[in-house]
DNA sequence: TGCCTGCGTGTAATCGATTCCATGGTCGGC
DNA sequence: GCCGACCATGGAATCGATTACACGCAGGCA
C-alpha cells in the first residue's frame, strides 16, 4: 500500500509538504497542491490512520459500552450515538458487555489500549475498579443510562420517575391494587431506581409493595419469565407486573401466555422502555419511553466537550408513559400509542 | 500515560527485554521477567495498541459492516460475529450502512484506513467500486448474507430456497391461491434471490406471480407498509403476504391492522428472518428462520482463515420454517413456534 | 541598495512499540 | 583447556505519519 513517502516522490515533493496538503496547512503554494493532490489521485493514496493517531495521539474514535446489544433499546441508543458522533468527525467502536461486568471491563480495556478519545459507558454493575482507574486516570468518560455513584463524570439519563407515577396512577385508576414489579439488577442504577419510583408512587396511593411482589430479574427475558411465574405462584399474585425493561417484559409475556391468562384483563403488564414492536403484540403493551435518539445525542455531546476541553453538562430529559391495551382498556389518551 | 521505556527504567533492563518479555519470547531470564512483570504491575503499564500496531502491522482488529443495527436479525449476526472474534484474539468495529450506499462506503473506507486485518460486508447495494477496489487491494474480506456477484471472495450465507419452497405448500395447503410478495432491494442479492425462489415455488403449484403482486421494499418498515397498502387496494388483493425480511413484516402488520383485516384468516403473513419477537405478535408469525449465530461463526472462521493464510471455504447453511398462526390454523407441526 | 519579514519548502526528530544484529558470558564437547 | 553454540541482553533501525526548526528567496520599506 502506498504511503505518504511514495506521493511525496509522485509529486516531486518532501513529506512534509505532502503532509501539509493533506491537513490543508495553509502554507502550501497552489501548484504543490495541485501536484500533491494528482500524485494521490494517481496512487490511490489514504492515508495510515494508525500512524497518524501515534503521532498526533489522538484516534478521532469513542468507545462506547452498552449492557446489551441484543436489547433494541441499546441498538438505538448506539445507532445515534454513532449518527451523533460521525456529524463531530469521530468513529465509535461498540462493546457489548451481555450484562457481564468480566465482558464490560474487558471492552473497557482494550478500548483503553487502542487510545479511544473517550468512553461512552452505560456500566452493567456499579463498581468496576478499571472503570475507577480510567475514569481518574484522566480518560474523558460519560455515563449513559446508567451510572456508577462513586465516580464524578457525566451522566445522561432519563428520569423515568414522573412516567412511573402516571403508570401507576393509571393502573390504580383501571383498579388494579395488587402491583408487582421485576426489577432489573441491584447493581444497576436503572435496576434500583425504578423500583424506588415504583414504590414511592404507589405509596402516593396507600398502596405497599411486599416484598414478594418485587422480582428479582437481570433484564433478559428469561429473569423476566421466571421472575412472573414466581408471582404467578404466590397466594395472592398480583393483577398488574411492571417490568423494568423491554426484554424482561418479554419473557413475562411469554409466561403469562404460558399460563393462559388474558393480558390486559386478567392481569396487566407495563413495561420501561418503549420499543417498535410493544405496538404488535397480543395486546399491545402500555410502555414508559424514553427519548433515546436525544439521549445518545446528548452523550456524544457531553463527551466532546470533555474531549475537547470544554465542561460538559450532565443531562436528564423526562420519559413519557405511552398508554395502550395490555392494562386494560382506559379512557382515550391522546398519547397513546397507533 | 507509562510507556514501555518507564517500564525499562522502573526495572532496570532495556525496552527490549520488556518487550519480549510482554510478547513471552523465550530468550529472557526468570529474573528479568519477574522485575519486568512487578515494574509494570506497579506503573499500571499498559502497551499502546496503536504503537504496536503500527510496527506489527496488524491490529487485530476486524471490520463488520451491516446493513442495519436497528434489524433484530443484524444485531444477532454482529453479536455472534463479535463472540467468535474474541475467542480468536480479535476485536470487532461495526459500521452500520443504514440501508444507504454512501454510508457503506463512509464506513468500508473508514475501516480501511484503521488498516483492519480483515472485511466482513453485508453489502447494502450491488456494485460499490470501493468495495470491488478493497477487495483487489487484497484486504482479506468475506461477504455474510448478502453479497456482490462480480467480486471473488467467500461468501457465507443461508439459503432460503427450500424454506420457501416449505412455506409455499403450507400457504397452498392452507388453501391460499393468491400468494405476493413484499421484496428487498434488487440491487441486493437477498433481496432479488427470494423473490426468484418463491416465484420458483409458486410455479409448482401452477401458481403464477404476478407483477402487481411484487412489492418494492427496501428492507424498512415503512416500505412494507407501502407495499402491503398497494396491495389491499388492488381489484383482487391477495390472500397472502410473504415479506423478505422481518422490518418489512412489521410495516406489513401495521396497514393490515389498519384496514381491521383479521390476519391469518382474512389474510395470510409471513416472512423471512425469525425473531423472538414474532411469537408475541398478534397472531404470531410464521416466519423462515436463518441460522444467524452459525452464520456468524462461520464467516468469522473464514475471515480468520484468509487473514490468516489458510484456504477459507465458502458456507451456505439451510433455513428454516417456522410455522405459527399467522397464515391460518394448520396441522400439527413439530416445529411449530410456542 | 540593504535589511527585515514572511512564505514555501525540506530535513530530521518524534510518537511507542517490535525486532534485527552485535556482544559478552556460560557451558558442553572434544 | 580451547572452541563453537547458545542464551540473555542492549543498541538502534523501523513502521508512517506530523511538525519544529532551518533555510532560501522574494518583496517591501527605509
Amino acid at each position: 500500500m502506498a504511503g505518504i513517502k511514495d506521493v511525496a516522490a509522485e509529486a516531486g515533493v518532501s513529506v512534509a509538504t505532502v503532509s501539509r496538503v493533506l491537513n490543508s496547512h495553509p502554507s502550501v503554494s497552489e501548484a504543490a497542491r495541485a501536484r500533491v493532490l494528482a500524485a494521490v489521485e494517481r496512487l490511490g493514496y489514504r492515508p495510515n490512520a494508525v500512524a497518524r493517531s501515534l503521532r498526533t495521539d489522538q484516534t478521532r474514535t469513542l468507545g462506547l459500552v452498552i449492557s446489551d446489544v441484543l436489547n433494541p433499546y441499546f441498538t438505538e441508543l448506539a445507532r445515534s450515538v454513532e449518527e451523533a458522533a460521525r456529524a463531530l468527525g469521530y468513529s465509535v467502536i461498540i462493546g457489548n458487555a451481555d450484562e457481564r461486568p468480566e465482558l464490560q471491563d474487558h471492552h473497557v480495556r482494550t478500548l483503553l489500549d487502542r487510545r479511544i478519545d473517550g468512553l461512552l459507558v452505560s456500566p452493567t454493575d456499579g463498581g468496576s475498579p478499571l472503570m475507577l482507574e480510567a475514569a481518574r486516570g484522566g480518560t474523558p468518560m460519560v455515563f449513559v443510562d446508567r451510572w456508577i455513584p462513586g465516580i464524578d463524570v457525566p451522566v445522561v439519563r432519563a428520569d423515568g420517575r414522573d412516567a412511573i407515577r402516571d403508570l401507576v396512577a393509571h393502573l390504580h385508576r383501571l383498579g388494579r391494587r395488587r402491583l408487582a414489579i421485576i426489577a432489573g439488577p441491584a447493581a444497576t442504577t436503572t435496576g434500583s431506581e425504578r423500583v424506588e419510583a415504583f414504590r414511592a408512587a404507589l405509596g402516593e396511593h396507600g398502596i405497599s409493595l411486599p416484598d414478594d411482589y418485587v422480582g428479582q430479574g437481570d433484564f433478559q427475558a428469561a429473569s423476566g419469565r421466571r421472575a412472573t411465574e414466581r408471582f404467578l405462584a404466590l397466594p395472592e399474585p398480583p393483577d398488574a407486573v411492571f417490568a423494568a425493561d423491554n426484554l424482561m417484559t418479554l419473557g413475562a409475556l411469554d409466561a403469562l401466555r404460558a399460563r393462559g391468562l388474558r393480558i390486559g384483563d386478567d392481569i396487566a403488564l407495563a413495561a420501561f422502555d418503549d420499543i417498535p414492536w410493544f405496538v404488535h403484540t397480543d395486546p399491545p403493551v402500555t410502555a414508559i419511553a424514553q427519548p433515546t435518539g436525544e439521549l445518545g445525542r446528548a452523550a456524544v455531546r457531553a463527551l466532546a466537550d470533555l474531549i475537547e476541553g470544554r465542561t460538559p453538562r450532565s443531562v436528564t430529559l423526562p420519559a413519557s408513559l405511552v398508554v395502550r391495551r395490555s392494562c386494560g382498556e382506559s379512557a382515550p389518551n391522546p398519547r397513546s400509542g397507533q
